[in-house]
DNA sequence: CCTGAAATGTACCGCCG
DNA sequence: CGGCGGTACATTTCAGG
């Protein structure tokens, strides 16, 4: 894993395409060696499918974190929705109901980094207090949102007559 | 929206590619009418973008819950989990530190299903407690977990030299 | 709206610089 | 490691059912 790998990655995202002609347009690097970083990485387990999903931990990003958000915020709700976003490591923000305002999802790649993070959530004023979670292991993780469904039961619920 | 689609989002999702020759070993839809209905998908703006990646709400997937659950297992933590793994609409389930012990996050198609969700939830013997938490909205959600970062941050931190 | 067959495009592989 | 072709595919298109 060097910095190469880590910009066809990142450009894999950021351009939504697995494409090698694209993300050469994105980072200048040869097509032919797109191919070979590729394959490499999916070798060592990096990316697990053709849709390019990551492994977390054979990337570096082992450690997740949750953090729950109590804010106080006058009519800037979406400033402090984009500030947390725009924190290292955060890959899912939610709006919640009920006790706390947000619940954040982070991918770290070691215990260093989340103190860092904290600081950084406790760091934004209209932040009040923040409650964070250390996730042990994740024992599943769907990004496509339907294996747990059955076909049948997609159709019901999906199918608008 | 009807059950070839479903079939082939599935599929997609279960075969971890997008290729329409695979989909078609899988479901016995001819490729064309694949790519036909790909296209549609598309442009409807269920799938985002090459990878795949699905906008829930278009999909008719546009309810989120967070559940918290507090299970008294002896031993048989695994069992818990795969049985909750299994429960319809259940997208992640992580194993937590602290007053939990697992939580999962579960996308549903309407508020008819999250009663049906917390039932079974319920269900489960080894299941003491459960702490439910509606999504209002979801913020920001990077399938790829590296937008967050900017690339000379993924250098410093997935680099090892 | 679906599909089979034709046309286009891309990935992939070996070779050489 | 990077470039360049050639080949073998897979993807995409489209006209007709």
């Amino acid at each position: 894993m060097d910095e190469r790998d880590v910009r066809i990655l990142k450009a894999i995202g950021d351009l939504g395409t697995g494409s090698p002609e694209r993300i050469n347009e994105e980072t200048g690097i040869p097509v032919s060696t797109i191919h070979y970083r590729l394959n490499n990485l999916r070798e060592a387990g990096v990316i697990t499918n053709d849709l390019y999903d990551l492994d977390l931990d054979a990337l570096g990003l082992g450690v997740t974190v949750l953090v729950e958000v109590l804010a106080d915020y006058a009519g800037e709700h979406a400033d402090v929705a984009s500030t947390i976003t725009e924190i290292e490591g955060v890959t899912t923000l939610l709006s919640t109901m009920g006790e706390t305002d947000f619940v954040a999802v982070a991918h770290l790649p070691d215990d260093k980094a989340v103190g860092r993070l904290l600081r950084e959530f406790e760091g934004i004023p209209a932040v009040e207090r923040t409650n964070s979670t250390y996730v042990i292991e994740t024992l599943y993780d769907d990004a496509r949102a339907l294996s747990s469904y059955s076909t049948e039961s997609l159709v019901d619920v999906l199918v608008d007559e």
